[in-house]
DNA sequence: ATAATGACAAGAA
DNA sequence: CTTCTTGCCATTA
């Protein structure tokens, strides 16, 4: 049994929530606004809160900075990022960042 | 306490 | 463009 997400955790689905349809956000951008507000944290711990509790959200609009898809689930997140038409470019593919981008923003603000 | 690991990031080559 | 090297922060051995 896994245990519950803690506060930090649950900061972190509350931001992955917001993201909207077509969009994506990096581990980085979300470690920046969770770190406004706890003053910890890091792309690594977000990584590490997506591995665990990643289901409970929409995991799938969560990618690296460069736009790569997590290695460990990327059949089914680039078939969930095709379905809401996200632009994906190369080979392997890789999200547009230039056009799909979304800043994050603090639950709240 | 140190070392290794992980759904990462940024800069150098 | 790619690959390698550091830095990062929390967890685990």
């Amino acid at each position: 049994m896994q245990p519950p997400p803690d506060d930090y955790a649950e900061l972190v689905l509350d931001v992955v929530a917001t993201i909207p349809e077509g969009r994506v956000t990096s581990y980085g951008g979300i470690a920046a606004v969770v770190r406004e507000v706890t003053g910890r944290g890091s792309a690594r711990v977000v990584g590490r809160v997506m591995a665990h509790y990643g289901s409970e959200v929409c995991w799938w609009r969560v990618v690296t900075a460069s736009g790569a898809l997590a290695e460990r689930v990327a059949t089914e997140q680039r078939a969930r990022l095709r379905a809401e038409d996200v632009p994906m470019v190369g080979d392997p593919p890789r999200v547009d960042m230039r056009t799909a981008a979304w800043t994050p923003r603090p639950p709240g603000l």
